[in-house]
DNA sequence: TCAATAAGTTAAGGAAGCTTATCTAATAAG
DNA sequence: CTTATTAGATAAGCTTCCTTAACTTATTGA
């Protein structure tokens, strides 16, 4: 148990390490594309989550379906996103990428993710062994994690 | 070189899981306590950075010193931060954070890595023996990094 | 069938965050 | 000493993001 939590610790180190530098890139590119942060937000949550309903996205980021279809309205005169109608029910839309949201969603996320490179370079022939050894666990344990709503 | 490209894909993935978790439970409890995403940003870097000049905010952030300085003001007036003079320069005012601001950042990174504990658990014995040797060193390498501007 | 409910949009209004322009006070440079 | 520069604050004005309220259209259900 004691070293459980030396290794919660440890983890929670490194964790809020990659944390900042990929949050730092990231926020330098979404602004210098122009777009807010809960733009950027929205555009991230509809590549992983794919297409979305307009109530669906107020209740995932806490804000009622007025604020939720105007920051759609937003982005879709942007051309980043693309409102459909629902085959089921006519009144929903579904909201989903366009190429164009795509590919500055991606982009955001090499930008984030210039700083590893540089980690692995420093790394040194023995770290780079370990860690090779050592991220596929994690990564599979990160999979198993309940997924985020 | 071919390992190298391969391990560079394991820990993108890997930071690209911790920084998804990571941000949304800081953005969830940001929005919580009625913060804006800039201003949690000035007060992490506040935590990080110590005292800051107002034109070096504003400078970290891409924005004019006049936002910079608003946005101190209104932090200000919430009681999260401080505005000091500069003995050595008196046009210039630190901004530090209050143990209020202290506390809410403090608290937002514990919310932010609340996931960790349930991956440790998820790891297993053995993944947890082989992990808490191989963290260390590359805790080490990351801090060898440039530092964020 | 027809009233109740649900999804989404629109309008009006407020706060935050940004800009440029202007101002004050302090420092640096000639 | 006087001029130029620098740090910061303040004002006016714009956009984004949010709210509530009112509305349209579609679905449900008694």
């Amino acid at each position: 148990m004691q070293d459980t939590k030396k290794l919660i610790a440890l983890v929670t180190e490194w964790s809020k390490s990659c944390t900042t530098r990929s949050m730092n890139g990231m926020t330098r590119y979404v602004k210098g594309v122009g777009l807010s942060m809960p733009q950027f937000g929205l555009l991230m949550r509809l590549y992983h989550h794919g297409k979305s309903e307009v109530s669906g996205i107020g209740r995932q980021f806490g804000v009622t379906s007025a604020a939720a279809s105007q920051l759609v309205d937003r982005l879709a005169q942007a051309g980043y996103v693309r409102r459909t109608e629902d085959d089921a029910d006519r009144r929903v839309r579904q909201v989903s990428l366009t190429d164009n949201g795509r590919a500055v969603i991606e982009r955001g996320f090499r930008k984030g993710m210039e700083w590893v490179p540089g980690l692995v370079e420093a790394l040194g022939a023995e770290g780079r062994r370990s860690i090779s050894e050592m991220l596929p666990p994690l990564i599979a344990a990160a999979k198993k994690l309940p997924r985020l709503q």
